[in-house]
DNA sequence: TGCACTCATATTTTT
DNA sequence: TATGAGTGCA
């Protein structure tokens, strides 16, 4: 283990303070049920922990590493923790801290799948024929990247979009086939010319010294398979491997984690068959159904107790799911209190439902219904399809109801965020072509696609960088005119800000004058579209989060794989998002609106996958229900405008599969009953035989659910939902805006404001048109520059 | 080169 | 409907 000496960490440390643990003991232990403890305590050998939503699997894996590192039976840097998400790496580390106390100063091998990859393959890149310090692209790198490749080969790139094959090689990476390994069966892909250009992709990141997110993976597998000798180091090395979510493991990260357990063979893998909601990117469920034949002598326990939703939830959540086939079979059960049935509601059209389920949600606010108030934090939104948030956004600004949306793009995903890292990167390192292609002409500097192309030239043929090639070509006078000074003044710039990465100046100063001298802040400040604001506020956000690391290497190297970005503000608010993005959440009270077919199993999903697809579908019918802690609503929509065209649709089958003994139907009889239908040509004998069914199973139009529905609205004819805060809203409205006055909103841009009533102003929008909007979200129109982030 | 216009297009998303 | 990409003109 010679080679790993210099490796902080691999090196051999005494890790536990000993005395603080024998003084601990174990009494994480007493905390667990035996269903978890059973988990914890099996060490040795590979085990399989099948843990339903809502069991505490968190809680046991955690334990589990406390509990190795307590017994002695490893160091920390000895145990090798997966994960999907850096959110679920994080989580896992603070709470194995809090498990342990001082003992130990933390788990070096904790991380995602491709954290922990990129600390492999930097310390082996070599064997694949790239530098240790190799950088990581994102996804528009790879599919610009693409794209030159694509045209170079004379495709079109119209019918054959980059885009596409970006996809079809993830797909092959995804399965870890390197270029000479993909099957003659996808010889077709992309026209014929998808292995080919796979190869040549590859050759390029080689040159370029660059791997995308798929290559992590594959590069590690491949060294694995063939340098025996590395990979049995590290099978010596890690002695126990523990791996979350192992649904979502795709064929290259199962190769990974198979080559890595031959060694101690100590590996335990926790997940839900049942949540397994990401086929569609590569993971396959067939890896943990199949994990007792990978691992002979597997020792299986299932969590079960499940200690987040009520009966009635988990009843439901249930009932859905056992209409899948293939599933490894699990029957959660609880002990919390009967609680609320899940209620189901249709409506006629999708405002309707966005505005019945925001006036529900004002209501549970105020707590209505003989329930305890609820904070806004404790209610979400769980969408199916983005596009579905978008009534809802609607809805709520119109009424005034703070919500967040999660997920969307990511913070470092962001235009100007990438922009600015381009600088950043060429500040560290000027020969990143790629960051320089990125802005040579951002801000605008005259330098189109003819003079990019010079620069490109000059810098092959003489075989340097294009910032070299750029300084080539202006020495030569191969460029002249405007364009020619904005080249010299950008290739000055990226060489000061080297010079100053390397003087070591301040990493915020550099950050902060490569974004001013560049132009690039001035560009948005002088851009009058409505995101210009919210980017200049973005750039700012962005020098902050330069501040807690200690140069611009560190931070750039870190954020290639950090993609998220939390930030809470302090106000409460609904939240917003899809269920993919609600998997591992849970909330007291969940809407689950849009459950119609075709929206809800996604139309899309069953024609490309068919029963895999649908049964995909119902997982994540699963999860979103099981998110749920108290009250769980789930609504249709009889007509939905989709794609700007009024569509009719028939509840979803998955209502159809809810057990109706756990189901109370709130939908009035009125809406629904007689020439409902006939008249909107719409509504099918199908959708109302399954309300009419359901209310008559769930007693619906005596239940008291429905009684409260009648006397809400009744009351809410009365006073207005949210008085008390139009109050007080008032008195600053009035005397914050008049008519005429130019306004801004963080949504709708600048416009000016034509009426006043009470705290709402009808605003006409530059681009966004006629609205109303609550004065609370409108600030006085500022002239560009006021506001300057640096 | 940059702007305005037209046209096709339209899940889920982490790293 | 609304967004992005591509095309044509100044």
């Amino acid at each position: 283990m010679s080679d790993f000496a210099n490796d902080s960490d691999f090196r051999d440390r005494i890790p536990l303070s000993q005395q603080a643990l024998a003084a601990r003991g174990a009494p994480y232990l007493d905390e667990l049920n035996a269903a978890q403890r059973e988990a914890v305590e099996a060490l040795d050998g590979p085990v399989l922990m099948l843990a339903g939503a809502g069991t505490g699997k968190t809680k046991a894996l955690t334990t589990r590493i406390a509990h190795l590192l307590s017994t002695g039976r490893a160091r920390p840097n000895e145990i090798l923790s997966v994960t999907f998400t850096n959110k679920a790496a994080r989580e896992m580390k603070n709470r194995v801290g809090r498990l342990l106390g001082q003992a130990v100063e933390g788990v070096p091998w904790l991380g995602t799948f491709h954290a922990i990859c990129v600390k492999l393959l930097r310390r082996h890149a070599e064997l694949v024929g790239l530098k240790t310090n190799f950088t990581i692209l994102d996804t528009d790198d790879q599919v610009r990247l693409l794209k030159q490749l694509v045209v170079a080969a004379g495709i079109d790139e119209k019918r054959w979009p980059a885009r596409q094959l970006a996809h079809v090689i993830d797909g092959w990476k995804n399965r870890a086939w390197t270029p000479d390994k993909v099957p003659a069966g996808e010889a077709g892909a992309f026209n014929h010319q998808g292995i080919e250009i796979y190869e040549q992709y590859q050759e390029r990141l080689k040159t370029l010294n660059a791997v995308d997110f798929g290559d992590l993976l594959l590069h590690v597998v491949w060294i694995f398979q063939n340098h025996e000798d590395v990979l049995a180091q590290y099978q010596r090395w890690f002695k126990y491997i523990l791996v979350d979510e192992y649904q979502d493991t795709n064929v290259a990260q199962y190769l990974w984690l198979r080559l890595l357990a031959q060694g101690h063979k100590n590996i335990c893998c926790v997940g839900d068959d049942d949540q397994s909601i990401y086929g569609w990117r590569g993971a396959e469920v067939g890896n943990i159904l199949r994990f007792e034949k990978d691992f002979p002598g597997a020792k299986v326990v299932r969590l079960e107790q499940n200690y987040r939703s009520t009966p009635h939830i988990l009843a439901a959540a249930s009932g859905v799911i056992s209409a899948n086939e293939g599933r490894l079979g699990k029957t959660l059960f609880t002990d919390l209190d009967e609680g609320e049935k899940v209620r189901l509601i249709g409506h006629w059209d999708g405002d309707e439902e966005a505005r019945w389920i925001g006036e529900e949600i004002e209501s549970m606010q105020r707590g209505t219904r003989g329930l305890e108030p609820f904070s806004l934090d404790t209610m979400a939104i769980l969408v199916r399809a983005s596009h579905q948030m978008r009534a809802f956004e609607d809805r709520f600004l119109t009424i005034g109801l703070p919500y967040r949306v999660i997920g969307g793009p990511r913070f470092y995903e962001r235009m100007e965020i990438r922009d600015a890292m381009a600088y950043f990167r060429l500040a560290v390192s000027p020969e990143n072509d790629l960051a320089f292609e990125r802005i040579v002409n951002t801000p605008k500097r005259g330098l189109g696609d003819k003079a990019q192309q010079k620069i490109q030239m000059e810098a092959r043929s003489n075989g340097v960088s294009l910032v070299e090639g750029a300084k080539i070509l202006l020495a030569t006078k191969g460029l002249t005119g405007k364009g020619a000074i904005e080249l010299g003044k950008l290739v000055l710039g990226i060489e000061r800000w080297h010079g100053l990465v390397q003087a070591g100046v301040s990493h915020i100063e550099i950050a902060e004058q490569a974004l001013d001298e560049s132009g690039y802040t001035e560009h948005w400040q002088n851009d009058k579209t409505p995101e210009a604001p919210g980017r200049l506020e973005n750039l700012k956000e962005l020098v902050k989060a330069l501040e807690s690391f200690e140069n611009l290497q560190g931070f750039l190297e870190h954020v290639s794989l950090i993609m998220d970005n939390e930030s809470d503000e302090g106000e409460e608010k609904v939240s917003i998002m899809t269920l993919h993005a609600a998997k591992g959440l849970e909330f007291p009270v969940v809407f689950l609106p849009g459950w119609e077919d075709g929206l809800f199993p996604s139309q899309r999903s069953m024609d490309e996958s068919g029963l895999k697809g649908l049964e995909e579908e119902r997982r994540l019918a699963y999860v979103g229900i099981t998110r749920a802690e108290e009250v769980a609503t789930i609504s249709f929509a009889g007509n939905r405008m989709v794609y700007g065209q009024w569509q009719s649709q028939m509840p979803s089958r998955f209502i159809d599969e809810l057990p109706a003994d756990h189901v109370e139907v709130l939908t009035p009889p009125g809406l629904y009953g007689g020439g409902f239908g006939a008249a909107s040509g719409g509504m099918t004998g199908g959708i109302q035989s399954t309300i009419h069914q359901k209310a008559a199973e769930a007693d619906g139009y005596n239940s008291p659910g429905w009684k409260r529905l009648q006397s809400r609205s009744q009351k809410r004819g009365m006073s207005q939902p949210s008085e008390a805060r139009n109050m007080v809203i008032d008195m600053s409205a009035i005397s914050a805006f008049t008519v005429g006055e130019r306004v801004f909103h963080q949504k709708f841009g600048y416009g000016a404001v034509t009426a006043i009533e009470g705290d709402k102003l009808d605003i006409a929008f530059d681009k966004a048109g006629d609205k109303k909007v609550v004065a609370k979200f409108i600030t006085a129109a500022a002239s560009a520059g006021d506001d300057v982030p640096f």
